[in-house]
DNA sequence: TCGTAAACGAGACGGTACGTCCTGTCTTAAC
DNA sequence: GTTAAGACAGGACGTACCGTCTCGTTTACGA
């Protein structure tokens, strides 16, 4: 899932024919691999772009070329991590799903890279629009999709009320994954078996409209 | 709630007798002032202490005899802005009190400066112990303690039931909040509703035992 | 009569074959000139490296880059500036060979920036041995060849005594314009031709053998 | 010989009756005697006052209270320490007296504290007025009008030719003493023998007037 | 097969900010 | 009213990176 080169990329699709040496893959990857580990070890503010450029054997304009800022760096990274762990499967199994949407993010976060990487971004994705608006528009708009297509399927299976709030479930069933990434908690298949419990059963005590007993 | 200083402070509280001209209030006021505008506009990141001494009116100098470094200067400020946001009274209505619940830190959040003060802190919250920690060890846990005393009102009330799981409820109320701070999405009273209903209604559909019909 | 580099030059000088970007001679220059008006200004302590690279319109990295230290840079200047001043030509005649020995370094210090230069830099050559030891290993010695040379032609021609003192002349001749340069005194053609005669005829009386008469 | 303090003084001895806690002169010399080895250690551009103050024991104002700058502490230094080296006695002996001209001023700046002051004051006396002009009309003249007082003997005496130029004396004697100073050589009797040798025979070869023979 | 053109590594460029040190002034409490 | 202590505003230090700009070299394509 490629971010839009630094300066060409504009060009014809079809008659093609770029002059000159190409771009260097292995450079592009090199790069990408260097801060990944770099991001992971010093945050986003500590990220170096002369660091990652001695890291990856690269210049630092080869950098420059391929990506224009460190935060288009850092989002084609953020986009590449995160893009695997979106997908929810039909399981036929509505709670199931339901621990798989929370289970998926907290996998991600605690067991790849994608965990110190996003945290090293969240202020820059709060923040700055250029790297918080398009990941928004890629990750987050895929993770909602991805939720709304589970609570439709439980509402079918009636297994959900229908009146269900889509709107808010994603909020519902990560939030409480990222609130423990950032400010502290156990991240583990306990703790997300009880965020779908409550999700599903509520708190409240049920109105018993049995009261001519 | 006064961040330890940066150098002396190791003396004598009873006794004192301090020696040498004394640290100026006016100073640290100043700085802290300064800190959150340019916080607020810039980032963790772009934080520079020289334009905050700028700012401020003041040698770098005595940043660094008051804090030590951006960080513990940061912290301070994050508590001085987060206390006055947790409180929940005891309003006698659990349904009132769990919208407070969720409303105080969405409103700190839009409406006050503590918003865009800890956008810009979130990753160093997440990544850097020595901020993270101390956040931890005060605001979150002041706010874990607030939600645990509504839940267990709420119990009380029989509004609740008695086996509700106060371990999560702080993730399943707030948590909704902050993901929308960072990934986007309205943050007003309406959300705050919704998120309360399904704390409190879940979204399963009730098991009747009238099947027996 | 350049100085070492601040760090590479240790290359190959017949290979070459340098890798990046080449050193900038507009910026060595600029450099060197603005260093040299600052200290006419303001004295070897006065003299800031900030002042020089924003006179200069250059990085102060930079000047690190090609010199390391204030004391190299210095030196830099004061070979650069002495050069020029050190040689006496075989004129024929031992009295005006000796008043241009005199003339030449006090015209070098009333009438060009060597003067100020040196001034700025006495104590720093008198006391720090990165600095002293360079200058007297390369104009002191230069300097005093010449005057040996001087000595020598004089004994030639007949005009000096055989037994002349060499390892002295350039104390008695040089020495009384420095002293003067410190402690004050006119330094003109007058104050040459009184040392000049002094250093030939001496002061004493002179031992008449004729006491027969 | 005091340097004029900073800022009182100006009042009356007579009416005297000064208020408050008097100066301490502990702290005066205790400064001195700090800001001397640290000159000698660090040159006058490392000579540090918060060093000064720190070594002797004393707050920084009070440095300022008694000389309110360094170039007035350092000056005070310079004239106690050159004084007891200026007088040469009368011993009826004209090259004997000479050689304590030049020997009087080698063994000051060779044996004795005045030496490395000195080195890391010259620079300030060539270029600061302030400093500069105020040793020169002390210590400059004192030397100079010594140095002329044994011209004078030595003419009475019949050993000086009488037109000997006393104006360049002090120049011819000890100038090539501060030159080896700065410049480097060997600073000894052998030094200064022969330095007066040449200053009373001349190098030329005599005239002789029996070429009628 | 040979230009031509762009990307490559290296590293110097003009800058900005760092955290430290020191300046000369000030504000304490103690004497 | 001076003292030691030490905080104050200011400013330079030498270092580290920024993003840009030459360099000489490498790699592809089209003439």
């Amino acid at each position: 899932m490629s971010v839009i080169p630094a300066t060409p990329d504009a060009a014809d699709p079809g008659s093609a024919a770029r002059k000159g040496r190409p771009r260097s893959d292995r450079a592009h990857r090199a790069i990408l691999d260097a801060a990944r580990d770099l991001l992971m070890e010093e945050g986003f503010s500590g990220l170096r772009l002369e660091h990652v450029a001695a890291r990856a054997g690269v210049g630092k304009a080869t950098i420059y070329r391929h990506w224009g800022s460190r935060e288009e760096l850092a989002l084609e990274l953020l986009v590449e991590l995160a893009g695997p762990h979106i997908p929810v499967g039909d399981s036929g199994d509505t709670r199931e799903e339901l621990l798989a949407t929370v289970m998926n993010p907290l996998r991600a976060l605690t067991e790849t890279a994608f965990g110190p990487v996003i945290r090293a971004l969240l202020s820059q994705i709060a923040m700055d629009p250029r790297l918080g608006d398009r990941f928004r528009a890629t990750v987050v708009m895929a993770r909602r999709s991805e939720v709304a297509r589970v609570v439709a399927r439980g509402i079918e299976r009636g297994d959900l009320r229908p009146e269900t709030d889509a709107g808010v479930a994603t909020e519902l069933l990560v939030g409480p994954v990222y609130f423990r990434l950032v400010f502290g908690g156990e991240l583990d298949r306990d703790f997300a078996e009880r965020v779908v419990a409550n999700y599903l059963d509520g708190t409240a005590v049920p109105v018993r409209d049995v009261d001519w007993f």
